[in-house]
DNA sequence: CGGCATCCACAATGATACTG
DNA sequence: CAGTATCATTGTGGATGCCG
């Protein structure tokens, strides 16, 4: 009768995908492949240093996928791997989740 | 061709329901509804304090209610609102990536 | 029991400037 | 362009005590 509630795992999920960023980032992603300057534009407020740390830690776990090509001046292109493609049904839920809660929020001051 | 993204509602959804503790707290609540003490329990290492203010936060953006028994010592029970209920399917998910990254860690040691 | 108040410590985040 | 270095600010965590 008792609904037994396992939290652990959400907390070992938001240990690789939680904090400030991770998922504007990955959302931005879900877009194709990106530059480092596409990113800081996409997510807009963030500042380089994040951004380059969140992408670094992302990268450890397997999420996304660093390219450096050897123009001049350089060009770096991140992307999600196929390990990183298995949350995209969950960044888009979320990015839903947020429009609905927009309307709503502008619904209830009319 | 350019894939249009739009991370604004994603940074939306993540003031709401962001931060360290917000996931797991809901996350438990969708187990039904829980006492105080049973949050602490479930969650494992966040203090009262934390607590607490994550549950006001919560409250006061229409996710979660809080129920005061005048008993004998307090009863104080909390429930996810119809609207928290929304984010249920995106808690549950989270959690199955949560126990699915799991696996693939241990898979990896072997 | 279910909190709030206070104080302290430290990690996360941010602003700005600078470099390969 | 894609970051790094440095310093300032904020957020989060812990301990303790108090109260309805």
């Amino acid at each position: 009768m008792k609904n037994k509630i396992q939290v652990q795992p959400v907390m070992d999920a938001l240990e690789i995908i939680g904090g400030k960023w991770k998922f504007p980032i990955l959302y931005s992603l879900c877009g194709g492949k990106k530059r480092f300057k596409d990113l800081l534009e996409d997510i807009g407020k963030i500042t380089p240093k994040m951004l380059s740390s969140e992408l670094k830690s992302l990268e450890c776990n397997g999420l996304v996928s660093r390219k450096a090509i050897a123009t001049v001046p350089v060009t770096v292109e991140y992307e999600l791997t196929e390990y990183g493609e298995t949350l995209e049904p969950l960044l888009r839920h979320i990015q839903a989740w947020g429009i609905n809660h927009r309307k709503k929020i502008i619904d209830s001051i009319k």
